[in-house]
RNA sequence: GGGGUUAUAGCUCAGUUGGUUAGAGUGCUUCGUUGACAUCGAAGAGGUCACAGAUUCGAAUUCUGUUAACCCCA
């Protein structure tokens, strides 16, 4: 891997990770690095994948996703914690049956002409075809994940998981079965849980009819939406302190074209303000009305059917779809005088999240979990502390939703997932939940029993993810070791979905909570803002992104610019800007290996050999190496990422390399030049290393051009902190140096100098303090400001008449001109200058003969205002002098 | 109806416990081809930090209210 090590290096000019992305990828996967077993010798750290849909395709959430954790678990594992990070897809029961059921369709047939088993079969047919395709373009991503222990929601080990805990639940009485309104999805054919519906505002009407009160000359008037609903009603409510429905309470309405009678009676449920006050009730097909009832006792009909078709109890409209039997329905009301008016109203109806079709709330015979004594530990473990969401304000989320949970609906009318374990005796109807597959009833011993058709929700199983990948229900070493997980990684839009599920059931299984910290990100939209979807067809493709610019610059164009938690949108431009920085990476390590001919690898500079350069850039490392783990330590990723270019690009390229230059290539001074060399490796080498976790393939490629130790920079050891690296007074030198040759070259590009062309450059140094050190690198003026001879005033010396002026903290600088300023535009230069200078000096002196701001803002604070006020002021001085002189000349 | 997020340069966004002459990327203007990089370098223009109050010695930053956009829940 090292033949370039000895400065015969043809690097080429341009990044190119096509060229070298899979191969280290490789590299690391067939050397063992993603994989860790037990040792506790060490911190663990773990990290279970949020496990994609085994039949889908990378998208970028999941490139967001990943890189954030890869970025984490690279971290730890140089830092040399015990690292995992845990593989797996999610069999994703709703969706992988539909992608299989389409493809029947395309066939002809259907999942019912093929049966049970052999559809099953198909969908593990299709599974094997695409299962392995996210987790091949993960691989793409870089991720360094821990293949060896790849897992599948319906793997053995996971279905035996499922099983354990469903029938446990049931023996607590946790889970049960029950006849209750649930939504109905007519199109997927299945129950759905509440949070699967999205509700969407729609125009729609609000239609009042009017029934007749039993034995009196009189109607109630009452408002609905869904007209078609009222074959199903058994009610007719109203609020108790409703003084317009007060004696109407207890009596007996009858139902138009029905002619059921139905009660009138008051629940602090309804809205006096909505409509007429009084609403129609329909236990069966509306969940408010089924709690009503219940309340209530009344009878539950149900008068639409499963597909959406009207039911039994719709008379004549037998049979016809939902929404042509409102519009019938709603002539006959007309003739008959029942409908007395419209009104158009908006109102949220329901939809279902998969295929958006429009629920229908309805009765059926489902398995629910309870959640009060599931739902109070894990709102507990969020209040305690003992999981932490970051950013913290998703705890309220969490929190509010939790506290307003009602049970779950776990049973789908679906073939693929994991099967109920529940049997029904067909003798004597005794229903039975088993660990194990049973054939005889255990009550009356009769062999004719058959096994729940449904299966479970998709959620139920994901919600053991963390425990169930190390082997629960088994106490493994894995389990021991590494649950609960460290961390988990997800979008704020599956909160409800998983992460509160996976907290309830780590508590109640796992016996702890499932992870520390809840890292939550926003999702990746389109340049305008919106969403990512198949049907607007907005969607960027991630490894389209990876081919053409590389993965690294994919990544870092991910978790740079934005901010924990908030959305972010997807530019090209973006891509380009951070394919640039890795080019410009890429060059900065040309630049230094082309000169590595001839280094001597065991050369170690004395104190006297670093330059100023020297000790101030190491300086500027090793406090970015800080501030870089101190914002990761935090979960600002971007923040950390954008220290590291910064340092790369804004020191180390521009102003380290340039002021090297001069000593590489100056053949004479052996020693300065081996300094040099020595100093751009072991800051290069050292940068790489912060910046592995963002960019693992780039430089993995680089650091193995360079004189290094180890097998691979991913396990190369994290940088730590380096004390004595820092060094104030040579930074505030340097910067002083980097501000005099900025004043130059803008005083330089005013006047419209040639770049390259040498001119004389007078300065004056103000801080004594600088002095020796600035006199000692004046060539660094030279080199970047092309600023030659340079001659620095005596004290009391006379300041030079015919040049342009100005002035940095410490130094006053002046570009010669020999006559050829424009006093006056030089003046106004001056003036506008000294117009900042003096309202900042204002703003300070007013601050700062504040008494109370003296004596209630820390001392270091007032020291730092006192300094600043001082250096303004020294400004003022050199400014104020300038204008004296150029009024002289003028 | 309840809750949340966002509002900072033309555009996209940083600005972490209040003290910065308010930053970056991109775009724009001017200039630059010798040995890391034109996927580059140098210089520059560009912002009353949505609005109104309050707290404070001091607010882009904290609080309250208003407006606008988006999201979640009911």
């Amino acid at each position: 891997m090292n033949e370039n090590e000895n400065g015969e290096n043809n690097i080429p000019k341009r990044y190119d990770p096509k060229s070298f992305e899979k191969k280290w990828y490789d590299y690391w996967e067939n050397n063992g690095l993603f994989h860790a077993e037990v040792d506790k010798s060490k911190k663990p750290f773990s990290v279970v994948i949020p496990p994609p849909n085994v039949t889908g395709q990378l998208h970028m959430g999941h490139a967001l996703d990943n890189t954030l954790q890869d970025i984490l678990v690279r971290w730890h594992r140089m830092k040399g914690d015990n690292t995992v990070w845990v593989p797996g897809c999610d069999h994703a029961g709703i969706a992988t049956q539909a992608k299989v059921e389409a493809a029947l369709r395309e066939e002809g047939t259907n999942r019912y002409e093929l049966g049970r088993d052999k559809f099953l079969e198909r969908v593990w047919d299709w599974k094997k075809k695409f299962g392995s395709r996210i987790m091949f373009q993960l691989r793409s991503l870089g991720s360094s994940l821990d293949w060896e222990r790849e897992r599948f929601t319906m793997d053995e080990g996971c279905s035996r998981a499922v099983r354990e805990v469903f029938v446990s639940l049931y023996e607590q009485g946790l889970i049960y079965q029950g006849t209750r309104i649930t939504n109905w999805c007519p199109d997927c054919n299945t129950a759905i849980s509440d949070i699967e519906v999205e509700h969407v505002t729609e125009h729609g009407h609000l239609w009042h009819l009017r029934y007749k009160v039993e034995n009196e000359d009189r109607y109630v008037e009452i408002a609905t939406t869904r007209p078609e609903t009222m074959f199903g009603d058994t009610g007719v409510a109203v609020h108790p302190d409703d003084e317009r429905y007060k004696d109407l309470v207890g009596k007996t309405l009858i139902l138009p074209i029905v002619n059921r009678r139905i009660p009138v009676f008051a629940d602090e449920y309804v809205d006096r303000e909505f409509g007429t006050g009084a609403v129609k009730v329909t236990p069966a097909h509306d969940p408010n009305d089924f709690e009503m009832g219940e309340r209530h006792h009344l009878e539950q009909i149900k008068v639409i059917n499963n597909d959406g078709t009207m039911g039994d109890g719709a008379g004549k409209y037998k049979g016809m779809d939902r929404y042509e039997c409102r519009k019938e329905l709603l002539k006959e009301l007309k003739e008959l005088g029942v409908l007395v008016s419209v009104e158009d109203h908006d109102h949220a109806v329901g939809h279902c999240s998969r295929c958006h079709s429009t629920i229908e709330p309805l009765i059926s015979k489902q398995w629910f979990v309870k959640m009060d004594s599931l739902a109070k530990p894990a709102i507990e473990a969020v209040r305690d502390g003992r999981i932490k969401f970051v950013p913290e304000r998703f705890t309220k989320i969490y929190e509010n939703w939790l506290e307003n949970i009602r049970d779950w609906c776990i049973s789908r009318q679906l073939w693929w997932g994991h099967r109920i374990p529940a049997w029904y005796c067909d003798d004597c109807g005794e229903t039975t939940v088993s660990r194990t597959d049973i054939d005889v009833c255990p009550k009356c011993g009769s062999h004719h029993i058959h096994q729940d058709q449904d299966v479970l929700d998709t959620w139920f199983s994901s919600g053991l993810w963390p425990f169930e990948t190390f082997g629960w229900p088994d106490k493994t070493d894995d389990l021991e070791r590494f649950y609960p997980t460290s961390v988990l990684v997800t979008g704020y839009d599956i909160i409800f979905f998983w992460v509160a599920r996976m907290v309830m059931m780590g508590l109640a299984f796992g016996k702890d909570v499932p992870f520390r910290h809840v890292f939550i990100h926003g999702l990746v939209r389109d340049s305008q803002g919106r969403k990512m979807s198949k049907s607007l067809g907005n969607g960027i493709d991630p490894v389209e992104v990876i081919e053409k610019y590389g993965a690294d610059t994919l990544r870092f164009m991910l978790i740079t610019g934005n901010t924990p938690g908030n959305d972010m949108r997807f530019y090209w431009e973006r891509v380009e800007s951070a394919r640039n920085f890795a080019n410009k990476l890429w060059n900065a390590s040309r630049f230094m290996l082309m000169n590595l001919a001839g280094f001597d690898r065991n050369f170690a500079p004395e104190q006297d050999d670093y330059t100023l350069a020297d000790r101030w850039i190491l300086s500027r490392y090793a406090k970015t190496a800080a501030g870089v783990t101190e914002n990761l330590e935090k979960f600002e990723l971007g923040e950390a990422a954008r220290m590291i270019y910064e340092f790369i690009w804004g020191e180390f390229c521009d102003w380290y390399i340039e002021l090297s230059k001069s000593r590489l290539y100056d053949k004479e001074d052996v020693r300065g030049r081996n300094t040099a060399l020595y100093v751009l490796g072991y800051v290069l080498e050292h940068t790489l290393r912060l910046l592995h976790p963002f960019m693992p393939f780039i430089t993995e490629e680089i650091w193995q051009k360079l004189p290094h130790e180890g097998k691979s920079i991913m396990v190369a050891s994290w940088p730590k902190a380096d004390e004595k690296l820092i060094d104030d007074a040579s930074e505030k030198a340097m910067t002083a140096i980097m501000e005099t040759i900025k004043a130059a070259r803008n005083m330089r590009a005013e006047v419209g100098a040639k770049p390259g062309v040498k001119a004389p450059l007078i300065v004056n140094i103000t801080d004594k303090s600088l002095e020796q050190t600035f006199m000692e690198n004046v060539h660094y003026l030279a080199v970047l400001a092309a600023a030659e001879p340079v001659t620095i005033l005596d004290d009391g010396a006379d300041k030079p008449e015919n040049a342009r002026t100005a002035v940095a903290e410490g130094v006053e600088v002046y570009l010669p001109l020999k006559g050829l300023i424009d006093v006056e535009a030089e003046t106004n230069r001056m003036e506008k200058e000294k117009g900042k200078l003096t309202k900042e000096i204002e703003r300070l002196t007013k601050k700062l003969s504040n008494k109370n701001f003296v004596e209630k803002a820390p001392a270091a604070v007032v020291e730092k205002e006192r300094e600043k006020l001082a250096g303004y002021q020294e400004k003022m001085k050199s400014v104020e002098s300038r204008i004296r002189e150029l009024a002289e000349i003028g």
